[in-house]
RNA sequence: GCCUCUGUAGCUUAAUGGAUAAAGCACUGGUCUUCGGAACCAGUAAUGGGGGUUCGAUUCCCUCCAGAGGCACCA
């Protein structure tokens, strides 16, 4: 990497000079007239060294051994030091890139290094909302990420099958069941979609029921004892319910191109929950109080939380504590990261310090990492209230909006026709869309809350998913027409627009590394839509293919450079690339 | 009431303590005898208020204001 590097070659000039500084910073400057690449060790040192840091800049250029790398090299006020990066390196790297190498840009920085992702997390009984589909793209990024560094990542869904929701919903069904005069068979028969919709209607009455009627409320309170029971009156109902939402979640999860390797449910934790909680109530890390067990949080700036509810049941703390070990045990992770909304931030610290005073080894492989709640401009999206958009109706309204475009794109040929080409229409719109919205949440920094409105948000020019896919298509067109060559480029004088192009093709791995260990897929989607709007700028201003042989040579291996990292910089945000749209 | 997070152009957002705060949308004006116009170029416009630390603060600290989330037997 060139940044690596470079930071070689200034520390050996540091060494030259006798000064030791374990932390050297370069970065890329904010005016591409500063260089490729910048320093600001002279201004840091300059306090400690008491020097004027433009002298020391001076110095620390000086002493810098001559390399192929650099062309140039620059002091500039208050003392930073800038690099440029000759040109002949930069074109190296474009017989480094060629169309198909799915690898570009990846390093081995973590060497097999064990992640385990768990994300998604929808609860069965329940809809899957807006903020899974969050957690589902923020995760699935990640997921990709940490492998194109070199980890051995393993993706896992935690599901809530048992629980005080479990209880609401069944109740919720039986109410309606009655009221309507239906059975389950009745409902067997009706399209999942019906089935799914059904519970989550049954959610929403229940959850109503139980803030509103006390005799509900201990109903549900019942029915919960007994679905941790598998109490016959109940289990039944339970089991089918359960089925449902898993085959439909599956349905989800294969439209969105995720494939698990663990599925977790609560209700295997929930056993190992209370006997973990129990041995350590022993040691004192929880305590007995109102006939619950508790963890006084107060003592660590925490709140107190309820492991065990006064029934003995578990909640949903004591579960999540002995998933840590349960993940563990199935696979032995370095690393373990949970993605959820950050509505539950304070949440996790209570769970993870206890997690701390009983297993401080796994604790300090554990990493939460919380993306914001996506808000409507009306308020709060509650599954309770029925105020949600769940992830297959925003799909669903991006897919049409996608494809009322392609329809008025008259370059748009699909090569059927009819009912056929209805499908390859629709399947297309459907890529297009989802590159929409996985980018509308991906470009922006996770953890922060994100507005939702649908014409605003989900956007198909400007800075969004369908743009850089249009780019890629417009590469692919040109490449379509003559193919990129082999021959290795050696004198080439690229102009403005070429270079600035050039830089970027190095910086695409650097990129990668450092939105991998800052979990930031931002970085990508920043670096990606400047990239490509550079390309377009070198597009709109130079002709590809009317121009001498060595030009167009050299423009075709850039064309196709660029496609292929905005393709494999594409399938890090979850992002497909298509040929035509 | 207590704890946590967030306040950047009209709107949605960028910016490991660094240089002239960067984009998209919207608006205004322009490009093109299209290698695919979901394109390209230009213009207007911003760090919530007040202190502090620092050579340097959108970033760190304090305070005030505004918004969001959370505060035992939900997840």
């Amino acid at each position: 990497m060139i940044k690596e590097q470079l930071k070689q070659l200034v520390a050996s000039a540091l060494t030259k000079l006798k000064i030791t500084e374990p932390d050297i910073v370069v970065e890329y400057p904010l005016h591409s007239e500063f260089g490729d690449y910048a320093t600001n060790i002279a201004l840091k040192l300059s306090k400690t060294l008491k020097k004027n840091p433009i002298t020391l800049a001076e110095e620390i250029v000086a002493a810098i051994p001559s390399s192929p790398l650099i062309a140039h090299m620059e002091v500039a006020t208050p003392g930073f030091i800038n690099f440029t990066i000759h040109t002949s390196t930069l074109i190296h790297y474009l017989d480094e890139v060629k169309l198909k190498n799915t690898q570009f840009g990846h390093t081995d920085t973590l060497q097999k290094k064990k992640v385990m992702i768990e994300y998604t997390d929808p609860n069965p009984f329940k809809e899957f909302h807006i903020g899974h589909l969050y957690s589902n793209i923020v995760g699935e990024s990640l997921a990709r990420l940490y492998e194109a560094i070199g980890a051995h990542v393993e993706r896992a869904c935690y599901q809530g099958d048992v629980g005080l929701h479990v209880a609401k919903s069944l109740w919720g069904m039986n109410h309606f069941m009655k009221e309507e005069s239906v059975d389950v068979a009745h409902l067997e028969a009706l399209p999942l979609e019906e089935r799914v919709k059904f519970m989550g209607r049954a959610y929403a009455y229940g959850a109503k029921m139980y803030e509103e009627n006390d005799d509900a409320k201990h109903a549900m309170h019942e029915l919960n004892k007994k679905i941790y029971e598998h109490d016959a009156s109940i289990y039944d109902l339970y089991k089918t319910g359960r089925t449902w939402s898993l085959e439909y979640f599956n349905t989800i999860y294969k439209k969105l191109g995720t494939t698990f390797n663990h599925h977790f449910f609560e209700s295997e934790v929930g056993n190992e929950g209370i006997k973990y909680v129990k041995e350590n109530l022993k040691k004192g890390i929880f305590k007995e109080s109102k006939g619950a067990i508790i963890f006084e949080g107060e003592q660590y700036g925490l709140h107190t939380r309820v492991f065990i509810n006064s029934l003995g049941l578990p909640t949903y703390e004591a579960k999540d504590l002995a998933l840590a070990p349960t993940k563990y045990n199935t696979f032995a992770y370095d690393v373990s990261i949970i993605v959820t909304g950050n509505e539950i931030n304070d949440y996790f610290k209570v769970v993870l310090k206890a997690l701390e005073l009983i297993n401080p080894l796994l604790r300090a492989k554990t990493v939460h990492l919380s993306h914001g709640m996506v808000r409507l401009p009306e308020g709060k999206m509650s599954s309770r209230s029925g105020n949600i958009i769940t992830g297959e109706w925003l799909i669903g309204e991006a897919t049409e909006k996608a494809r009322d475009i392609i329809k008025k794109t008259t370059k748009t040929q699909l090569s059927s026709n009819g009912k056929e080409h209805d499908h390859e229409q629709h399947v297309l719109a459907e890529k297009v869309a989802l590159a929409a919205i996985r980018y509308a949440l991906l470009k922006n920094t996770i953890g922060k809350n994100v507005e939702f409105d649908f014409n605003e948000s989900i956007s198909f020019d400007g800075n969004s998913g369908p743009y850089l896919q249009y780019t890629y298509v417009r590469c692919m067109s040109v490449l379509q027409k003559q193919i990129s060559p082999e021959t290795k480029m050696s004198t080439y004088a690229p102009n403005e627009e070429e270079i600035a192009l050039l830089r970027y093709i190095p910086k695409f791995q650097e990129i990668i590394l450092a939105a991998a260990l800052n979990k930031a897929p931002n970085l990508i989607s920043t670096f990606l839509f400047e990239f490509a709007a550079l390309f377009n700028l070198f597009y709109q201003k130079h002709s590809i293919l009317n121009t001498s042989d060595e030009t167009k040579t050299f423009r075709l291996k850039l064309t196709a450079a660029v496609a292929q990292i905005l393709k494999n910089g594409l399938y890090l945000l979850g992002i497909e690339t298509v040929e035509k749209m």
